[in-house]
DNA sequence: CGTCTCATGTAAGGAGTTACATGATTTA
DNA sequence: TAAATCATGTAACTCCTTACATGAGACG
């Protein structure tokens, strides 16, 4: 039920059609919540019956229609609700941790592998929220102009500060990660033995 | 495919019940890897089916029976073969950073509540993985124990130091998230004024 | 004798993934 | 005119959650 609360938060910035929805979940945003556009079109649709949201046919070039969904009063009210309360911590499910825990049945090699995997992601992850906040600081976050625009100035304030934060959160993260990757690449060295480096000339 | 690997790798100490791994996931493992009985009871029955595991029947008191699975070669291999592959990162579903990139919408009471929400949960799941660490530390964790008894002596050093490894890391992410709930708690008071203490006897 | 733990399920539905499918429009 | 982008789906499947259901054994 929380792609619908995601889908939401992108249409009160704005109107937006399925595949403009499907863009920004593959992109930015979708590193904090992603879906496919098999599930993005028909959720689209049951909101819509649910009043969340009206869709309006727009012309697009001479034949083609694209529809446009607008967040109804319905809407905003139940993003306000979810926003005021209070979020359930379900049960994780963390297969790097649970693979961590057993990394004994790995091969060294393997093991390297994976926790090196795990620090490039992480690092990946690390770039693209540091991209954000340079990009909020700068006066370019498209999203948060956008945002912006919707509301008054005296709240700009804190819609900023808490895009910023919430980046702010995931670099933390991303670097914690890190760091415990590279802990785990210790700990295999320390156990087995440093292995060479695959670099080249080195028989 | 995942929960199959949890199951695996819990089996692969000792042979379960369905009911013995339910209650592994309702506790101390359930933080890493939940899982409700109605998956696993017939995720264990597909799994001998597909050859990973044999279910053997044990009388159970005068008229009761209970299957209890064991891991059969083929399972062991495909545990490995886990183990020695690299993990994919699948995209993000986070809904407290989703909620936290909009909490200009919430009133700054909810705010606050949901940031020391995620304060206290995390601040739970760090005191279990600190204990965790305290029983490996002081050879009192029954997982650990069991897991070195079918290992040979050479090998108890890394099996130790992964599992340890595992839940500093689940310890630093946790103080993380912790830091990072404060840090909110601090922008909400600096955004919107501080509200005062719901202590006794003030007005 | 009651309550807690042990033991094992079914049924319904929602959420998410993967693959398949189609056609119009814009741009190089 | 070919390729990239825009636009919108269906179908099949797995995964996961929630609720419902039942009965035996152990312990006090």
């Amino acid at each position: 039920m929380s792609l619908r609360t995601a889908l939401l938060a992108l249409l009160t910035v704005e109107p937006m059609t399925g595949y403009d929805l499907h863009k920004r979940f593959d992109s930015s945003v979708g590193y904090v919540w992603h879906a496919p556009d098999s599930q993005i079109y028909p959720e689209l649709r049951k909101m819509e019956r649910d009043g969340l949201l009206v869709g309006k046919e727009v012309p697009w070039g001479q034949r083609g229609r694209k529809t446009e969904y607008h967040v109804t009063e319905a809407g905003i009210e139940a993003f306000r609700e979810w926003m005021n309360g209070t979020l359930e911590y379900g049960r994780e499910r963390d297969p790097m941790h649970l693979k961590a825990a057993y990394l004994e049945w790995a091969e060294p090699e393997a093991a390297r592998r994976q926790l090196r995997a795990h620090e490039e992601h992480h690092r990946a992850l690390k770039a693209q929220w540091e991209e954000q906040i340079r990009e909020i600081d700068t006066g370019h976050s498209g999203m948060l102009n956008r945002r912006l625009a919707t509301l008054p100035k005296n709240e700009h304030r804190a819609a900023t500060a808490f895009k910023r934060f919430t980046y702010q959160g995931l670099v933390a993260r991303a670097e914690q990660e890190i760091e415990w990757a590279r802990q785990g690449l210790a700990l295999v060295d320390e156990l087995y033995g440093k292995e060479p480096e695959a670099g080249p000339g080195r028989r």
